[in-house]
DNA sequence: ACACCTGTTGCACACTTTTGCGCAACGCAA
DNA sequence: TTGCGTTGCGCAAAAGTGTGCAACAGGTGT
């Protein structure tokens, strides 16, 4: 078993109380009692145990992650485990614990978060997503539960504290991107859009394309959950059309993946045929040919943030719901071309 | 504040002491109050909270979880991000908590692991990687800290708990797989073997080309530790060779894609020129074109498994060093093609 | 009737830290 | 010398649970 406060406080030849007092600097000690103390522990290689002041402060330092409940495939994105390890980083400094809660379905995880709680074994919360509708947050929110969002708020945005990137203007930038390029027929091609960043991303698409009077065409938005159905005929479709896009903004490195899979098979060369630039910057988008071009969303960053939020919050349990944007950069790479002059002739 | 055991106890008519016992179903108490105790509980909807266990027992319920020092690049692969979700799950169905420790190098993850220990936060540690002469293990063994290895010992393999997959055995199953289908000029392309899982996999390879008389070539085994070194020139000047392969065993997904790319730059189609298996089955395999065959290690698997162990370990001290096996499969695909027959006469 | 045994339960303390309160000592002024 | 204020520190209770030991009731054997 590890040293003591009373261990100390023998060496010390003071009481228990006055080691606790020392530590946190209380004034009601005198300087040279502390110096004396601060000996001891150095000597003995003191450090307070959290079992004691678990049980003391009725606070345990411990954050849960909550992961979504999703099909296997969507933990494949690096994006997780970026933020987590962004997350245990903070955590690791600032002397808190960390405990991730995953299960096979919502029952599963609530089950988990209501165990934890009960268990006063949680101090609070962060969301590695963020989605319409979704059970857990509204679990969280009507317990009153301390809890940060990676994504922005759906409802109660205003009680709510969250992380994201500006995804809207990222949005803006990739199709501003295609546009300074000469790129006039751009589509879009995201996740399911209740996933609250790829609403955001597209909604952030349209807008570009209105302010320069190019109204967004249905038929150029295409919506798919999972990179398998992405094998589907929508994109296909789309891709044949009479008409068809110089260039697509897309949702996430592993749609644009399979989307290169597609023009693949539909002889379509990238960038020759069709220019694209898609979110997240993961080794995805580094290992394809042509390399593709991708804002970076600084994941690891999201997850520093997110910890520091928190744990600031749960230090100071009155301060106001505070919201914080992570910048995003574009990197480009190869997979997007300048259009010839003419075929900017829209 | 939640309930605790006195509430209980005033409504039951007992002491806490009673309560304490019934929950452990100790059996000195009768049926009888055993039954209103419980009645009670439920009345009250009351769980034991953990401060006060973890200050009488000594024990919190918490085990750690080591990440790989390692570039950023290396944290995209999936395998982590899988084997953490099998040992979450597991934890959180035995109602234990999981904190992840990372850093940006070994002396910041060992800085985590003794401020953990010292203040007694921690019961034990999972160690997600296993690599030759790490300081990190030494530690561990050293201080005589219960852990568990995802991966083969290497020291002290006698002494250490650890899970891990027959990945000698799976070398060979690639390697015979890439024979029955008539190759016999079959080269191999791993991670750096420092990394035991990479090791072991090659050694299976050479074993099963040995097995059938074939003498591995040096110059049929290349060994880079990271992709982006893969675009280099060792595999160039391999797949240039007079006497090129006709197929690989790749280590890892994520360096097959990279020599997917590279064959391409080169002009040599897969499988026609190349037939390729790698190991992982993660999403890399699934979002190329070919598909890549790919031995499934089952990570999740791998996770719960050695969240097992390390409870089981955690709850029976003096358990002897226990080694468990988690099984692969081959997931086949179009990345390997059956040689014609002048071909396979080597 | 007394001693002993068995089965059941509670008391008191353990674990470790934090903190309100009170006490002792000291200086200084009346 | 008494009284008051200040400074510095320790006592003890608090947090919630687990457990060694003692006690108690009731029954049995002598």
């Amino acid at each position: 078993m590890a040293i003591t406060i009373k261990d100390v406080a023998a060496l010390a030849g003071v009481s228990p109380s006055t080691v606790s007092r020392t530590c946190k600097d209380n004034p009601s000690i005198s300087r040279e009692t502390k110096e004396k103390v601060r000996r001891a522990m150095a000597q003995l290689g003191y450090d307070p145990s959290a079992a004691g002041s678990t049980a003391s402060l009725q606070s345990c330092r411990t954050i849960g992650i909550i992961l979504p409940p999703s099909p296997r495939e969507a933990y494949e994105n690096p994006f997780y485990l970026e933020a987590i390890r962004g997350i245990s980083q903070f955590c690791n400094d600032r002397q808190y614990a960390s405990t991730i809660l995953t299960g096979r379905d919502n029952e599963e995880i609530l089950s988990a978060i209501q165990f934890m709680m009960r268990k006063d074994q949680i101090d609070g919360f962060i969301v590695l997503y963020s989605r319409q509708d979704d059970e857990i947050i509204d679990y969280l929110y009507k317990e009153g539960l301390l809890y940060v969002l990676i994504g922005k708020a759906h409802r109660f945005a205003n009680q709510t504290i969250y992380i994201d990137n500006d995804n809207l203007l990222a949005g803006q930038e990739a199709t501003e991107y295609l546009y300074a390029l000469g790129h006039r027929k751009i589509a879009y091609f995201g996740t399911d859009s209740t996933l609250l960043f790829s609403a955001d991303r597209k909604a952030g698409y349209q807008s570009a394309l209105l302010r320069h009077g190019i109204t967004p065409n249905p038929a150029y938005c295409i919506e798919e959950n999972s990179p398998s159905c992405a094998d589907g005929s929508a994109l296909q479709e789309l891709l044949l059309l009479e008409a068809a896009p110089t260039a697509m903004v897309v949702s996430d490195d592993i749609l644009a993946v399979a989307l290169e899979r597609a023009c693949g098979r539909l002889g379509l060369s990238i960038p020759k045929d069709l220019s694209i630039i898609s979110f997240n910057n993961s080794l995805f988008a580094r290992l394809t040919s042509p390399q593709l071009t991708s804002i970076d969303v600084n994941s690891f960053q999201l997850g520093t943030e997110a910890a520091s939020q928190l744990i600031n919050h749960i230090e100071n349990p009155n301060l106001p719901a505070t919201k914080s944007i992570v910048p995003h950069t574009l990197v480009k790479r190869d997979s997007c071309r300048r259009l010839a002059q003419e075929a900017a002739t829209f």
